[in-house]
DNA sequence: TTGTACGCGTTATCAT
DNA sequence: ATGATAACGCGTACAA
């Protein structure tokens, strides 16, 4: 195509002209809308085929008024590398299910951005569709703005309030909890501790929960003193973990929060000579990436974080489509690996 | 807005409108295009402030024939949790960058799509502005492709031909292998061993010439019995790593091309009772996620992969804009992170 | 079933 | 420095 020595695009119209049929029937078969005869429809396919023509998706987009584009945004940061597992996992399943459902994938990494209004931004200047994003960015202003733009979204994590009147994803961290504390009990420990980041991270305080339910239901003692909060650095976890061995020499098995904790709890328990899993036992939660590669290797309650962004982007693609006012969320369902860490008769 | 009791969206005219000027002055005013008096600028952006007006992206992209997206194709599986970090690290840097430049970053997985002829797609169908992707995606089908639009690209990855016709960036493998080679050289060691995936894994080959490079320049012997490739599953690596021991007690030292491969190369060496680093080194490439919580920490080639990621969004942003011909590469430099593993005395 | 005509909101060109 | 007007390519209401 060419109009003054310029080469322009190939359009609807040319496929229309080469075709012998109107416009509007071009983009019919285009999207295969309804009532088009077989026999138009399969020369215009042919004539498109032919010219090679890709219908321009700005102008699509543009008449349509839609984007067909979810905007995912994470929190990422330099030094947490093994966030990453977490956001690879979560972003791989996302994307595939979107895909599927004709969407593409907008990724934006909150921890980049200097206008942090980015959500209504996005919004606002039609940029996607739908969007994802993390629980701590929730609160009742960007709720009442989605409510008043009935713009379809999914919280990653259960958010602190309104879980009822907003879609959310999250992993079940109180049965997670459950699960690892009962093995524990089945495999006959019976004194029991549990140390992890501040009980702000709604994942400790859920994982806990689990635990102190656990305990109560197996008419357990719960002492205070055996949880232990707040560990947010290697080095932190090292010395906790050293302290509480030390006083209490009862302790017979540990719950990790996270593997770094794990890791360093680990390194303690081996240094005072204690025969895991034959007089204690450790555990952790989500496999990757250490828990399989440390000596020995460590019992931990997996986590399906692809599913979790399936689930997302079903959730997401649901309210965009039907336009429901229903709001649904997901808990998917933690399940325990054991390895030799806990490898002993109950 | 209202129109027939439908609420519409503020248009530009809205704003025009309130601040009594032209329609075309409010769009110089939002792209802040020449001369502009700036009473009237100041006046349009006060009314744009009053009524909270966004302008609708998806008419400025349909007007500019541009959807200032830049397109990131990955390969991820479901299984391969390791190779996360990598992409991870890019995604980071490459966001950051390109949306300091104004573009928003959207991401494919190769590994889930059922058309494999994507990269056109988005260029035809007018998706992306610019586009990265791994380049063993890449031949001279795409090239003629890319030529014949010119559009703007970058390689994740040197290309195994062309590498003088295309954009891309790629961590300087073969210094790499020359810098972990020279350590352990540094320190004493005689007898070097290097273990790795196949050759056709491009980094794996580049290692490989920096460390004959470098044995050839001490005027070390070259000896091919302690070259192992093609070791594709941990357990591979063990047993491979074992018979070398076994068959050659002379051995020293091992350069491990990936953690996983070190991992089990480090369980070797500590069955047979050799002491690290006293009598043998152990070095790998890339510091997560296992090299540090190692016992001993492994003595690593460091690769800033955050670097990578904002040089291809940098060279892509500079390609696109700039429309230049004159194709460029960058080569991110490792360093040495030395560690317990080769920690002696030289 | 198919064709005609117009509108979507912005930017660019050409006036003034 | 500002305004009027014509695209941009597609979808769709309405007509036939």
């Amino acid at each position: 195509m060419h109009k003054g020595g310029i080469v322009l695009n190939l359009t609807i119209r040319d496929v229309a002209k080469a075709a012998n049929v109107s416009p509007s029937t071009v983009s019919r078969v285009l999207n295969n809308s309804s009532r088009i005869s077989d026999r138009t429809k399969k020369r215009v396919l042919k004539v498109i085929e032919e010219l090679n023509y890709h219908p321009n998706n700005l102008a699509r987009n543009f008449a349509n008024q839609n984007s067909k584009m979810i905007g995912l945004i994470e929190d990422l940061n330099e030094v947490e590398a093994f966030n990453n597992i977490y956001f690879y996992k979560v972003i791989f399943g996302l994307e595939k299910t979107i895909y599927e459902c004709g969407y593409n994938l907008m990724f934006i990494n909150y921890n980049n951005l200097e206008n942090k209004d980015i959500i209504r931004k996005l919004i606002m200047e039609k940029r996607v569709d739908g969007i994802i994003f993390p629980s701590f960015l929730f609160n009742k202003n960007i709720l009442s703005f989605f409510r008043k733009k009935n713009f379809p979204f999914v919280l990653l994590g259960e958010p602190f309030e309104g879980i009822n009147k907003v879609n959310w994803v999250d992993v079940d961290n109180k049965l997670a909890g459950e699960l690892v504390t009962q093995h524990l009990i089945d495999k006959g420990y019976r004194k029991i501790a549990f140390i992890g980041p501040s009980f702000k991270v709604s994942f400790t305080y859920k994982r806990y929960l689990g635990y102190k339910e656990t305990l109560e239901k197996n008419n357990f003692e719960i002492n205070s003193k055996y949880v232990l909060t707040d560990i947010n650095t290697e080095n932190l976890a090292y010395i906790t973990m050293n302290n509480l061995l030390d006083k209490h020499h009862e302790i017979d098995a540990v719950i990790c929060v996270n593997n770094l904790i794990a890791y360093n709890a680990l390194k303690v328990i081996k240094k005072k000579g204690l025969d895991i899993p034959k007089n204690f036992g450790i555990v952790t939660f989500d496999k990757y990436p250490l828990a399989n590669y440390l000596e020995p290797k460590l019992t931990t309650i997996d986590l399906d974080l692809i599913a979790l962004g399936v689930e997302a982007g079903k959730i997401l693609v649901q309210s965009m489509e039907n336009n429901i006012a229903k709001k649904q969320h997901a808990f998917i369902s933690p399940f325990l690996a054991e390895e030799e860490s806990t490898l002993r008769k109950g």
